[in-house]
DNA sequence: GTGTGATGTTTACAATGTAAACATCACACA
DNA sequence: TGTGTGATGTTTACATTGTAAACATCACAC
């Protein structure tokens, strides 16, 4: 039995996510993925145009994850609007933390410009406004622009989240608290920012 | 008359610079940069340990025009903390649009794990963190630690930034404002989340 | 003046991304 | 049921890359 057309293409993009958790998606080559996936060098050419282009559809398979832990979180929140939003922040943060490499790759300029990227970013950004607009409805939220409110909320996270993982952790203090607990704290602070007056 | 050994480190560090500026510095090439400063290719190994240590180089040097802009931008600022603060975020904001690839390198992994990259960082956080403490003295942002508030502060305009700068302009409808304008008036709105209440 | 250390070049090598030629296998159609 | 045709995979090849080593050169202290 062999594989079938899908499985070797999501045994590369499976493969590449694992590699890129491991040693960081800056080194990571394609034959590499190839090796880790268990066929030639050159297979990946028949699922893929270039590295670019699979690293582009471990991109999407990220967004896709951090799409449902967002729901997921969101989900099992309550209806309040506070701790929706708590939820949704919380949960970026933490698979931000838990998937650094994937994380850096996601928002990387080789990927970005992909338009099948884009449209997962913004599917994540709808996420957001949404979270916003519903807030708004029940004056938990400032009024103004929904989409406005929510790059500055996602901003927020997202600067964090990098800016966490890029150095920061180093010279700062941080990493005394457990994550879980910083990414609560540092949502509430976001939060907090945009509650009307 | 021969390069002396600064002319030759500043010539590399120049042209990497301007090679990442005009084609990012993804597809940076440690050749690339010796053929722009005129220099062998092996040249840079007398200089730099590496690659990655060239990129340092490039990005401490980064840092430095950072600090320099967003000092000299606060400085020709009224005394008025609002408007030091705004100086602050605007410059930010304006020399990430203005230096997209250098910007990127700056909070690059590869870059980011060195310390004299760390240090460069947290001199540019302290500016933020000074910004704050002395804001709250004039009661013109809410009590709080200065350092966390700062955070919150920077991680807003720096996410704002990065998620600008790869993609969000792509699928959201930014770019029609010029983005000077952009830039002060997203620095208000995290300006505005930080007043006393 | 001389030699010694710093700077630069040439040559070499393994690894990489990608293309082309070749093999194989599933499956539609006779 | 046999066959050929397109999709998938492998092998081979090549230019480019980062880096090391051997060699050249030049400034400058003694």
């Amino acid at each position: 039995m062999s594989r079938t057309r899908t499985d070797t293409r999501e045994a590369l993009i499976q493969a590449a996510f694992d590699l890129i958790e491991e040693r960081g998606f800056e080194n990571l080559s394609l034959r590499a993925i190839a090796r880790a996936a268990s066929v030639s060098h050159a297979a990946p050419y028949r699922h893929f145009e270039s590295l670019d282009d699979l690293l582009v559809g471990v991109a999407e398979r990220a967004f896709q994850r951090l799409l449902d832990a967002c729901m997921e979180a969101q989900s099992s929140a309550s209806a309040e609007p506070l701790m929706r939003f708590h939820a949704l922040g919380k949960a970026y943060l933490l698979f931000a933390w838990a998937n650094p490499g994937v994380f850096d790759l996601m928002f990387d300029a080789k990927v970005a410009t992909d338009e099948r990227v884009q449209s997962a970013q913004a599917a994540v950004f709808s996420l957001v406004a949404l979270a916003i607009s519903s807030a708004q409805r029940d004056g938990a939220v400032a009024s103004g622009d929904p989409q406005e409110i929510g790059l500055l909320a996602w901003s927020g996270v997202h600067g964090y989240a990098q800016l966490y993982l890029n150095g920061l952790v180093g010279w700062l203090g941080l990493e005394r608290e457990d994550r879980a607990k910083m990414a609560s704290r540092f949502t509430m602070m976001v939060y907090e920012g945009m509650r009307p007056r």
